[in-house]
Formats: structure tokens, C-alpha cells, sequence
DNA sequence: TCTGGGGTCCTAGGACCC
DNA sequence: TCTGGGGTCCTAGGACCC
């Protein structure tokens, strides 16, 4: 199941008023993120600029993102989905993928009839419309909801596959990006049909695993089982802003840095994960990156201590003269705080306070919202965050008009 | 397409071990 | 000093997804 124009369709259905438009949401990171059928009529993409879209087409609607209400709807239309079957694995925000096996009979359903009633239930209920897809394996599920949109409901059954593989171009199988494509290209490889046609010892020997693995698929053979259960954790978290204009400003730059290793902490603490190392980059105009990794003695999910390795070879990665677009933090190598060991060089008695003290942080927020707290040390990008807002006209942040503490 | 933000998995090759 | 054979772990980087 795959929402159509999910972020668009969610606006629609919070403002009816929008119906029919051509509208993009969007607006607050610049490039378009989702656009209405109508928009898409009109030439515009995702990822074109927002300044272009409001240039070359005036009477285009743009909303910024409401990731609040996306996640809300989300949730409520893969609830509607577990009416039918427990197996369910949410894939992303407007994805999941359902095993409806062997429900005909309790449900007196055909698969069609099962289809319907999702389709039509989420479309009574939410206001939304979603495409759907059944097949045998999750790629010719993939292939089906795609194969018609917006309202689509399409049914491979394994005989039929071959006649949907051939109308299907190589580029548009899940999992087979650009390099790959134009590598199968070369060999002659045009359609889906073309590529699943071949023998195992030619994917063998061509290709890596994924793509044997998609091969398998394509031949109706399960490879890729539903997962039901629920994501609990992370391998890594990042947090990435782009800001403008350009600045090679270090104070600022790392203010920049500062507010996303807060963000990402925050994110880390919540799912009680610990890094081991982190890496973090600034990005130049030219979209190139300065990039450093370290290495953290004792693993922590704490800003400041895992800022004061960033600041200490900050000056490694900053060129003079040099405009950055963006700056970035990534964590990595993460792993669950009960495991937590103590840094023996390390100084126990103040990490254990500054634990306690983001514990009381994280209760801040909880109460006085998000950011309601930060270091000193974010303050430059904050100010710098406001002024953009004031500037764009996006709503304004939840932390207005409130008294700021910082530590 | 002048270009955001957040993820995952796989492979090759080096380091190291017995 | 020169030699065999087998295995694991880690890291960097590529490719892909929404």
C-alpha cells in the first residue's frame, strides 16, 4: 500500500478547501517535498526549488511540512490495514506492506473484495486515497501499487507477472537505483521481464546479493518476509541543515553543528542509545565535504560532552575562506544505554551529573515542548532559525513567546 | 532539474589471529 | 629464515530507499 501524494493528500484533508488545487508542501526546506496530482500537471517535480515553483507558477499552493499530522495519519491508516491482518510492516510513512495470506475464507473475502474495503475504509475515514498492489513478493507488490496511481488497486498473480515485467523498464524495480540500471542497459537488459529472464548464474556472476535477491522476487519466489514488529531501534541517527546564506563564520558553523548534536542526542536519549563514534561534516558550496570521524571513549548520548569533540578538531575540517552550505552530525555505532560502561580516564562524577541533569532536560521538554532548553552554544543558529522563519512566513516555532534557558 | 534530510545493507580489502 | 592454510573483525565506500 502506498499513499498517493501522502504529505499533499494529509493538507487536503486538515483544509478541504485545498481540494483540487495544485498545491506542494515543502516550503520550509526549500525544495518540494510532496505535490497534488493537480501540481504535477503542471510541470512541477519533487525536488525542484520552492523559488522556482513560485516563479513559474504563481497560482501553485505552498505549504510547509507538518510532520505531526503526517505521523498521525500514518499510524491511523496502518491501524485500518491490522483490521484485515496482523501482518503488517510499516516500510515508511506512507508505505506498508501487508500479508493478507490465507484471510479469503475467515474474512469471506476475495483478495480483490480485501483491497476494496482497506481502499475504501481509509478513504471514508481519513479523507485520503492510497494506491494498493497484491502479488506474491514484496518487488511485485511494489510493481503493482505503482502500476496504477492515485486510487490504484491492481492485482499480479504469479502467471501473469511476466506480462506486467515486460511493460515494466529496468529503472523502475525497487531496489535497482541509476548505476545499476544503466550497468543492465549496457547488457542489453531493458525490462524487468528482460532482467528476470536471465539465468541465476548470469545474476550470479554480474550482480551483488540485493539484486539476486530482487531476481528471486521477480520470479515470485519470497525472499523478503513482512516484518510486524515495530522499529525500537537505530544503527545510526543524523542531523543535517542546510542554511542560507552560505557562511564560513566558525562561531557560526559551529553553532550549526551544535544544534543538530542536541538534536540527534535528543533522538538518541529517547530510544536510550549510546554512540560509540560519531562524524560530522560541513558541506561547501561546490557540495563537497569536510568531514571528520572520532572515536568516543566511553559511549554517551550527552551534547555537551559529545560536542567537545567536535569543537576539539573543528578547526581540522574548517578552511578559511571557504562558504558552507550545510553542516551535519551523524552517530554511529549505536548501541542500548544499560549496557553503558564507565570511561576509566574519564571524569565518572561529572558525566553521572550531566546524565541527570538531561534527564531533567528531556522532563523539561516534555512539559514546555521541544527545544524549550538548549545549550549556549546552539544560540547563534537559533536566532539565525527565528529570523529565516519570520522571513519565509512559516508557522512559528513551538518555542515562542517563552522564557529561553539555556545551559 | 544548481540540488533536503534521514536511513540501511553489502562488499572488498587490510589487520590480525591460530 | 622461509614457508601453508584458514578464519574473523573492522573500515571505507558504494548503492539504494523514502
Amino acid at each position: 500500500m502506498d499513499g498517493d501524494a501522502f504529505f499533499v493528500s494529509v493538507e487536503v484533508a486538515k483544509n478541504p478547501g485545498l481540494r483540487g488545487k495544485p498545491a506542494v508542501t515543502g516550503s520550509e526546506r526549500g525544495i518540494v517535498s510532496a505535490l497534488s496530482y493537480e501540481a504535477k500537471a503542471l510541470g512541477i517535480t519533487r525536488g525542484m526549488p520552492i523559488y522556482q515553483v513560485k516563479k513559474k507558477f504563481p497560482s501553485v499552493i505552498v505549504l510547509p511540512g507538518d510532520y505531526e499530522s503526517y505521523v498521525e495519519y500514518s499510524q491511523k491508516m496502518f491501524d485500518i490495514v491490522r483490521r484485515y491482518t496482523e501482518m503488517v510492516e510499516e516500510y515508511s510513512i506512507d508505505e506498508c506492506f501487508a500479508d493478507l495470506t490465507g484471510w479469503r475464507r475467515p474474512l469471506k473475502m476475495t483478495y480483490r473484495q480485501i483491497l476494496e474495503n482497506i481502499q475504501k475504509d481509509i478513504s471514508d475515514e481519513l479523507d485520503i486515497s492510497v494506491s494498493l498492489g497484491l502479488a506474491p513478493t514484496k518487488v511485485l507488490a511494489k510493481v503493482a501499487s505503482k502500476w496504477v496511481k492515485p486510487r490504484g488497486l491492481t492485482l499480479i498473480p504469479g502467471k501473469l507477472a511476466h506480462l506486467f515485467l515486460a511493460k515494466t523498464p529496468i529503472e523502475k524495480i525497487w531496489g535497482i537505483g541509476p548505476n545499476t540500471s544503466r550497468f543492465l542497459l549496457q547488457k542489453g537488459v531493458k525490462t524487468a521481464y528482460d532482467f528476470a529472464s536471465k539465468d541465476e548464474a548470469w545474476i550470479k556472476h554480474h550482480l551483488s546479493k540485493p539484486y539476486e535477491e530482487i531476481w528471486t522476487e521477480l520470479n515470485c519466489e519470497v525472499v523478503h518476509d513482512i516484518d510486524p514488529n515495530p522499529k525500537i531501534t537505530y544503527s545510526s541517527i543524523s542531523k543535517t541543515k542546510t542554511f542560507h546564506p552560505p557562511s564560513s563564520n566558525p562561531e557560526f558553523l559551529l553553532s550549526e553543528l551544535s544544534r543538530n548534536v542536541e538534536s540527534a542526542c535528543r533522538k538518541a536519549r529517547h530510544y536510550k542509545l549510546e554512540t560509540r563514534k560519531i562524524f560530522y561534516f560541513l558541506k561547501t558550496q561546490s557540495f563537497s565535504y569536510h568531514k571528520q570521524e572520532v572515536a568516543i571513549p566511553s559511549p554517551t548520548n550527552i551534547p555537551s560532552k559529545i560536542l567537545s569533540y567536535v569543537e576539539k578538531d573543528f578547526l581540522k575540517i574548517h578552511r578559511k575562506n571557504t562558504l558552507y552550505r550545510a553542516a551535519g552530525i551523524t552517530l554511529c555505532d549505536l548501541i542500548p544505554e544499560k549496557n553503558r560502561q564507565v570511561d576509566l580516564f574519564g571524569d565518572v562524577e561529572r558525566t553521572e551529573k550531566l546524565v541527570k541533569i538531561f534527564e531533567q532536560v528531556d522532563t523539561v521538554e516534555r512539559k514546555f515542548g521541544i527545544n524549550s532548553v538548549f545549550l549556549a552554544s546552539t544560540l547563534k543558529a537559533k536566532r539565525e532559525k527565528e529570523r529565516n522563519e519570520k522571513r519565509d512566513g512559516n508557522r512559528e516555532s513551538d518555542d515562542k513567546n517563552r522564557d529561553l534557558l539555556f545551559l
